[in-house]
DNA sequence: CTGTTAGCGCTTTCAT
DNA sequence: ATGAAAGCGCTAACAG
């Protein structure tokens, strides 16, 4: 029946096993100093044989602290939300933390609302927010007015003082000297969405790239998008129509170049033999898709984790701050040395 | 800093406003009978007013629930999943249930273990499990011995008396029906996982829609598969090594029909030209791939919010039980004609 | 380093 | 239909 009562040992029956009282049981349980080591080993012992567990309700209660983080998105993929989710709970189970979800919508008008009575119903001791709640101004000042704490994962600004974020500039700064070493040199750019800081930061590193090769900035080679397959697609569409088509292309994202690929598919062009594509992020697809996909590899859940954890830290008064986690590139099938002939329309 | 005490008001501020006493308070927000109309009334001015917010770990530790439900799942799909949270979410919020998820690996030999010791702690007022782990002899035996309400979604067996599932031999054998009524005769099919119960509704509906078509069961068009891509891919090396290849695949779900298509067209046969592919969930890279994967919807949002409401029932006292959700047949490009002059290898 | 006391905010039980 | 008192299991504040 999910009964809390009934056979559950409380707090005072392992103090009475190991011969304390219930506050050094308490201390014991929740890593506070001044306890002797023995009475410590008397308390664990008691605890563990009669299979103690600290009722979270009392815990909270009695503490002022609700010992749970929510976690804040708005779905930007189904399996990098769930690889975050992992993160977050492999944080949360050590720290004896809770989390629960809290999934919005940007596009609604009241999302900012929805967070703020979460926050003021489940008093959570802190927050995670995704992509692209983390640079939205409008909540940020709320929680901020709520005094809400809040951890950020891959922020625009670096205003964000709590999280985790990747070096993206220099991922895709990296990506783009691998390309050009394949001879490309028209080498184009389908943006993220205007909101996502994201976008910005894999547009500086494609910049940087071709700047470190000595390629000139084409406006007609870099198009918007908004890191959907249907965007890619769109995208595509222009991109391989123009007069001299790029023979390179570099997708903000992994949905956005399983769109490209599939109106190179369609259009009846070979890749990488006709043209190159690469992504961000590599999702699961990434590997799925025919042929491979070439991308840059963020540690979703890590990044989940270590979130998290220093969000937990400031929690505890601990020193914390903003983490840089490594990237990895993922060199696969869709990229290929530039093609000899290049294809004219 | 997600104090919980401080500004917040509780519901004595609520009951001195009212002019009644905190019982009062109490009956009208947990829908309590024997409040007269207009005291009800004068309640919820009055926590309107003060925008009284029930603390919830008071609330469980007095009444010894914990308004908590337990969703357990082993990610067989991230989107899935995050469907069927969403769902869960939608049936907590009107009752001021919270949810907490639990992920666990099936293959762990410890998995039973890890549900438990998440039961024990937490004592959720019930779980949500999702397949393979509605099947999972052990752990049902053991939730059962703890006492613990489960509801199922997509269970393999009709002893489950909790949750939501789907015809999906009936499904199966409709879609069997549209591709025989393309002409298809040589139809196969690519099973899924062995542990799945929908392994085995989705062969009885393939077997149905043979029958009802007047074919025989050919063995050699039956391949064992997973539910991976991987499988699909190996399945459909096979299936198109024959010497009379399939004209039409049924793969058992969605990412086994990608893996087929994945192979399909890397040996270049145009699809469906050449052969019919057809999925089942619709996920959402079924109107991604190309061409678009034609399936069986099935709701899972709804089916997570199904399942949860006939939990909350049960855990109510009322009456509750195992729903059936439609599904739909989602007939997209990926199955056509049968070729007018089969290939031959 | 350890213990005592009070009380977190709510629901229960029992009374009226 | 409504209320008063007790107490859920734990930690805070203080005492020693």
């Amino acid at each position: 029946m999910g009964k809390i009562t009934g056979g559950a040992t409380r707090i005072e029956d392992v103090a009475r096993v190991a011969g304390v009282s219930m506050k050094t049981v308490s201390r014991v349980f929740n890593h506070e100093p001044n306890v002797r080591a023995d009475t410590r080993a008397k308390v664990e012992a008691a605890a563990k044989a009669l299979h103690y567990r600290p009722n979270p309700s009392a815990r909270s209660l009695a503490g002022h602290r609700s010992y749970l983080i929510a976690l804040v998105y708005d779905n930007p993929s189904a399996s990098y939300v769930m690889e975050v989710i992992s993160g977050v709970l492999d944080a949360c189970e050590p720290a004896r933390y809770s989390m629960m979800v809290r999934p919005v919508k940007l596009d609604d008008r009241d999302h900012v609302e929805l967070v703020a009575e979460t926050v003021a119903q489940y008093a959570p001791d802190g927050l995670i927010l995704t992509p692209p709640l983390t640079d939205d101004a409008a909540l940020l000042r709320r929680l901020d007015a709520q005094g809400v704490r809040y951890a950020s994962i891959s922020p625009k600004t670096a205003n964000a003082r709590l999280g985790a974020h990747l070096d993206e500039r220099s991922a895709v700064r990296e990506m783009m000297a691998h390309i050009v070493s394949l001879g490309h040199r028209r080498i184009a750019h389908v943006k993220g969405h205007r909101d996502h800081g994201a976008t910005d930061w894999r547009l500086a590193g494609y910049r940087d790239g071709l700047r470190a090769a000595g390629i000139a900035y084409d406006r007609a080679l870099v198009v918007a998008g908004e890191f959907s397959f249907e965007s890619g697609a769109a995208a595509a569409e222009r991109l391989l129509a123009l007069d001299a088509p790029p023979t390179a292309i570099f997708a903000a994202n992994d949905d956005t170049a399983a769109g490209i690929m599939r109106v190179a598919s369609g259009q009846g062009l070979r890749i990488p033999r006709d043209v190159s594509v690469f992504g961000f992020d590599d999702l699961p697809m990434a590997r799925q898709l025919w042929p491979a996909l070439t991308t840059v590899r963020q540690p979703s859940r890590a990044m989940g984790r270590i979130a998290a954890e220093q969000l937990l830290r400031a929690i505890r008064g601990e020193a914390a701050g903003m983490v840089e986690v490594p990237y990895e590139l993922r060199l696969r099938d869709s990229t290929g040395p530039v093609p000899t002939h290049p294809r004219r329309r």
